[in-house]
RNA sequence: UCCAAGAUCGGUC
């Protein structure tokens, strides 16, 4: 069983949920007994493949086998369903637990918030006997989330109250209420307060730094928190490099672009979105039909409709119509 | 061996 476990969890956290399921029948097929570890592993399987009526199955069969109070299966099953958008399976497994503990009352609260039911999720929050920084960052996730920044800061405010230590999870929500805001000085502020507070600026938190910095007018600190930062990833670049464009700093984003790559970071259809908006704000028409090219041709990305159109608007501009509307007559996706 | 929360995807309308 311990093997089989073992097997199950990589194949479910690895990218092939399928695999971990088929695993889990074979397991069944041979009469292997499950344990309450297996169960988990494989919830979050057919949480992945959107099997919400397996996990159901599953679930069915925990209880047959006397495992069906478990907090961790119990907690996953709920996880599943409200983000397989099965809102009210989800209420119901969680109305039925015997004995609720801080993470399924966690699970519920950031459940709803997927769901988009704030005033669900609020519900819940308040009548909970205890809150955890996950269960507040929860929340002020889903207001920072849904335009209401406001609120999310007055949840960090009482967050604090309650002393309870923001994690770096919690700044990276402000930031983005910030960016919603576009207040710059609270911006600054959330910024400052990682670094008084001892924070490292990960790829997380750096990348939402660059993203508000630029989104509220200062791309040059935004280019400080770049080039501070330790370590990047595919999204930090992305960030800076869609910050330079839209700053029409179009050539340098190009210039960046070119580093990306020279380090070994692959692009993506995202980063390609970034340089042919850089190529529309500096009119560079011939670079972005080569980019355009370059993306399919080296990367083996295929076009998306942002591309076409960035394209067709470049060549609009260009006054080059009868290459724009070639262009859209040899899309292989639907226009918009 | 097990559970919950986070970032990048433009301009324009």
């Amino acid at each position: 069983t311990f093997t089989w476990n073992i097997m199950i969890r990589a194949h479910a956290q690895n990218g092939a949920p399928s695999d971990a399921i088929f695993l889990y029948n074979l397991m069944l097929h041979r009469h292997v007994p499950p344990d309450k570890f297996t169960f988990p592993f494989v919830i979050k399987a057919c949480l992945l493949c959107h099997a919400i009526d397996k996990g159901k199955e599953v679930h069915g069969y925990a209880i047959k086998v006397g495992l069906g109070w478990d907090f961790y299966m119990q907690n996953t099953l709920m996880d599943m369903c409200f983000k397989c958008g099965d809102m009210e399976y989800g209420r119901k497994v969680f109305d039925k637990m015997r004995v609720r503990n801080i993470v399924s009352w966690t699970t519920v609260v950031s459940g709803l918030v997927a769901c988009g039911d704030l005033v669900g999720a609020h519900e819940v929050f308040e009548s909970m006997s205890a809150r955890n920084v996950v269960s507040w960052t929860a929340m002020i996730n889903g207001y920072a989330k849904n335009e209401r920044p406001y609120e999310a800061f007055e949840f960090f405010r009482r967050m604090q109250m309650e002393q309870v230590r923001p994690n770096e999870f919690t700044l990276v929500s402000l930031l983005v209420a910030c960016t919603e805001l576009g207040s710059l000085s609270l911006g600054t502020w959330i910024h400052n307060f990682a670094l008084k507070n001892g924070f490292e600026i990960s790829v997380h938190l750096g990348t939402a730094l660059i993203d508000m910095y630029s989104k509220c007018g200062s791309l040059d600190d935004a280019i400080v928190v770049f080039d501070k930062m330790p370590r990047r990833n595919l999204a930090t670049w992305n960030a800076m490099i869609t910050s330079l464009g839209v700053h029409g700093r179009g050539r340098e984003a190009l210039e960046l672009f070119g580093e990306m790559e020279k380090v070994n970071v692959r692009p993506d259809e995202i980063t390609f979105i970034a340089l042919l908006c850089a190529c529309v704000h500096e009119f560079l028409v011939y670079e972005a039909y080569g980019y355009f090219k370059y993306m399919t041709k080296h990367y083996g990305i295929a076009p998306m409709v942002e591309h076409y159109g960035c394209m067709v608007e470049i060549f609009c501009r260009a006054g080059m119509l009868d290459e724009a509307y070639e262009l859209v007559k040899s899309m292989d996706v639907e226009p918009d």
